[in-house]
DNA sequence: CTGTTAGCGCTTTCAA
DNA sequence: TTGAAAGCGCTAACAG
């Protein structure tokens, strides 16, 4: 007989096996979700007994020794674009539906982040879906215990996995948009410059415009912000251009709404406006910006994939690309 | 002499305590945060040792023992809503400022949901912050091993300590800023009619415009969505009113657009009209609308006080209000 | 199939 | 102030 159960707290697997008349190990066996050899009338009798106490296993405790948590860390700079939060919205309920649950780690800019992450349980989790292009996926993934790191951020910087809007093909689709309607100069308002992807974008809009004999008359500088939009639109270096290409959503909406207020129709009457995420604000009528964007269904069920079978990805940093399309709307 | 380091995996307290010369119980004095009986060279040499060592505390381990894990739930129906974004990105950002980490749960209108917390980390967080209304205060406290929650979601519905924003004030100062500019009869546009919190805001509604001698002549029912606005305001029983009230932003955009494209002015020229939640997007240009709204700082630091004191708020489910204030833009 | 025995890594009595 | 030892609750290895 082991020790009667101690009346404070909730009741441990001792409890239920001392009721069930079996040892620890087979109440865990009977209870464990993978299957484990236990006749069937033991195996009847923890559960009977388990069912009778209100038994909750403990995780820590099991996490302790099966070295895993269910936990998957979402790693993000910050959220304040619309876009992301259809997103994140999604991708939660879908890492729920697998049964891992989500800690969210917001690095900012923070320097510490690396500290405030191992005094944490995000140190332990199972997977990180790295959003934030804070680091490199070398310095990531000694941020957790474990190693498997998927790398979202647009960055491919080596030994990890990662998934990527294939950006080329919507920007050449929005690009050929305009040239077909007689776009022959353009302007380009880019975000942070610092960024590798916003790079990798800007050079793609580049090698399109030379491709479509459209000249790139002028490029100014945002952050991606609504607000960054608005004041490139109303600077003095503002100069005429047939186009106007933005690498994001928010700053073509400041700018129409910069020219809105000259033009009152509900789009600038001089030149075609072309923005880039397609964040669902574009559906409002207000702001029928043009844009590229990409599948956020498809890019999530390979985000899942990853967190399934991670082994499918471990070949060497598997880099999986969704690709992404244009979407015409009245501003082009 | 204690066993030597087995070389694999990550360091242990054991690791340290052997390279310092001294017992597990010091090194785990030696580096607690708390103050604990160690003689200074001992603790010296301990520090040394982890710092030597790169060792990291499991915490999963410590939580095993002291109960936990600096962990919050944030629980939320869904988040897409306009004005969820300005919250939660300085919600998490602030939580994580105190040391304690973030796990998201999406309870959606799954039924499973309290099979689902209790087999993840997320059942032994601290604290949980209820967004959510899929069920009341008693219901949720069951859901987490800890009995530290906090209402949010506008719901007082028994023991649980809770904040909300005092509707009242700014449906007041709405309302009679509406009068005070000749408004003498009105329509309501409201949402999901299942929320308590909804039938409250309805009630203050018409008891103010009651005060103020504005007669509610229709009153439709949308889902606080940009589209539901939409199909109110293009509805057949839509009738003209001097304003419109809409118990959501988004909503009140939806109205709008609607009537934009009749009257070209970036406002309604029939009526005035009011949205609710004074999203970040009503700064936009196109979007002017007036709006109810609260301070969303103060808001996140009492439930900050709440994480850091819980104590306060123990005192038979206190109940902290915030007041809410009328922000006048173009659209009224 | 079953039970015993060791841990997982850490904190905390409790004597010394 | 210190260290031995006893757990926290669970799972896994190993004999039977």
């Amino acid at each position: 007989m082991i020790e009667s159960r101690k009346r404070l707290g909730q009741p441990t697997i001792a409890d239920v096996a001392e009721l069930a008349g079996v040892s620890r190990a087979i109440a865990s066996r009977a209870l464990s979700s993978e299957p484990r050899p236990v006749s069937a009338d033991k195996r009847e009798r923890v559960l009977q007994a388990a069912q009778e106490l209100g038994y909750k296993p403990n995780l820590l405790a099991r996490s302790l020794t099966t070295k895993t948590v269910n936990l998957v860390a979402v790693v993000v700079n910050h959220i304040h674009d619309l876009s992301d939060l259809d997103l994140f919205d999604l991708l939660i309920s879908e890492i729920q539906s697998i049964g891992k649950q989500v800690i969210f780690v917001r690095v900012g800019s923070s320097e510490r982040i690396e500290e405030f992450l191992r005094s944490g349980i995000a140190y332990h989790v199972d997977a990180a879906l790295v959003f934030s292009d804070f680091a490199n996926a070398a310095t990531v993934r000694k941020m957790f215990r474990n190693d498997s790191v998927l790398m979202l951020n647009g960055m491919r910087d080596g030994g990890a996995p990662a998934i990527i809007p294939d950006e080329l093909t919507g920007i050449a689709e929005a690009v050929s948009d305009a040239a077909r309607k007689g776009v022959r100069t353009a302007t380009l308002i880019t975000g942070r410059a610092a960024s590798p992807v916003e790079q990798a974008r800007i050079g793609h809009y580049k090698s399109e415009m030379q491709r479509n004999a459209i000249s790139l008359i002028a490029e100014m500088r945002g952050d991606y912000s609504y607000q960054s939009g608005r004041r490139v639109a109303a600077s003095p270096e503002w100069q005429k251009s047939d186009a106007v290409f933005c690498t994001s959503d928010a700053m073509a909406m400041g700018v129409l709404d910069v020219h809105r207020s000259v033009f009152p129709e509900n789009r600038p009457a001089e030149f075609r406006l072309y923005g880039f995420d397609d964040v669902t604000l574009a559906e409002y009528e207000a702001y029928p910006i043009s844009s590229i964007g990409y599948d956020k269904t498809l890019y999530i069920s390979e985000i899942l994939r990853f967190l399934t079978t991670p082994e499918l990805f471990q070949s060497g940093g598997m880099l999986v690309q969704v690709p992404t399309y244009f979407v015409l709307r009245s501003s082009s």
